[in-house]
DNA sequence: TCTTTATATTGCAATATTACGATATTTATT
DNA sequence: AATAAATATCGTAATATTGCAATATAAAGA
């Protein structure tokens, strides 16, 4: 996870924005269909859960601890620690901020169709 | 390219719905600046453009042919073949799919606030 | 304190991604 | 036909991701 644009085989993230790599960055933690199960299952049982996401994946708990902390550092979800578990929700703002992209889009592309191809 | 759950390293995809799957496809192909600046592009020219894109971006050529490959792959634009170059544009049934989780998401957040964090 | 339960971290093997030089392909133009 | 221009593919090196066993940590309950 180091993003240093050193040499080859790691992303250039110096030479794009921030707001692209922030981007990237969320569009990239839910790249990965645990991670949207993950969001999925958050969604779901309503309020913030704790424990159980590690018995709802086909995943071993560490894989799933791992995928859980890819969409914390990602800014998607939030967890706190609640006595013996850990408690996590779905995080609003990085949510709203990827959210806001596509509408972004998909408001420009309503105005200006583009039916070339 | 391959994701066939074999062994190490591999994404588990056959343990995930179909949907979810198509989801994380469609995040990942975001989940790289150089894409969400292509995609920008796209939307920033109005229209579908032929060329140009190579130039607007700071990696090479064929860097840049594999990352329009990977959006087009994902369904996030199309590309067809306009005399001499390739006119590419944004693909609207891709871009609605992904558009429409996130909505979901937030839509359900609204009702059903989660304080919890 | 000892055990149980829940989660995180470490270490490592397998696979995937990123990037680019070199080269191939394809079409337009001369 | 020969050249030029635009894009794709191949090959390869560097880096990142995925997954899990083993182990560590931390809090709850006996």
């Amino acid at each position: 996870m180091q993003y240093k644009d050193k040499t080859m085989g790691a992303t250039k993230t110096d030479h794009f924005t921030d707001n692209q790599n922030q981007l990237a960055v969320l569009a990239k933690a839910l790249g990965h269909p645990a991670r949207i199960a993950i969001m999925e299952y958050l969604l779901k049982v309503d309020t913030c859960i704790c424990g159980d996401i590690v018995n709802e994946l086909p995943l071993s708990q560490p894989t799933v601890s791992q995928h859980l902390k890819e969409l914390k550092n990602a800014g998607l979800i939030k967890g706190s620690i609640e006595g013996n578990s850990i408690c996590y929700c779905i995080n609003e703002p990085g949510l709203e901020k990827i959210k806001g992209f596509f509408e972004h889009i998909s408001n420009h592309l309503e105005k200006k169709r583009n039916d070339c191809c």
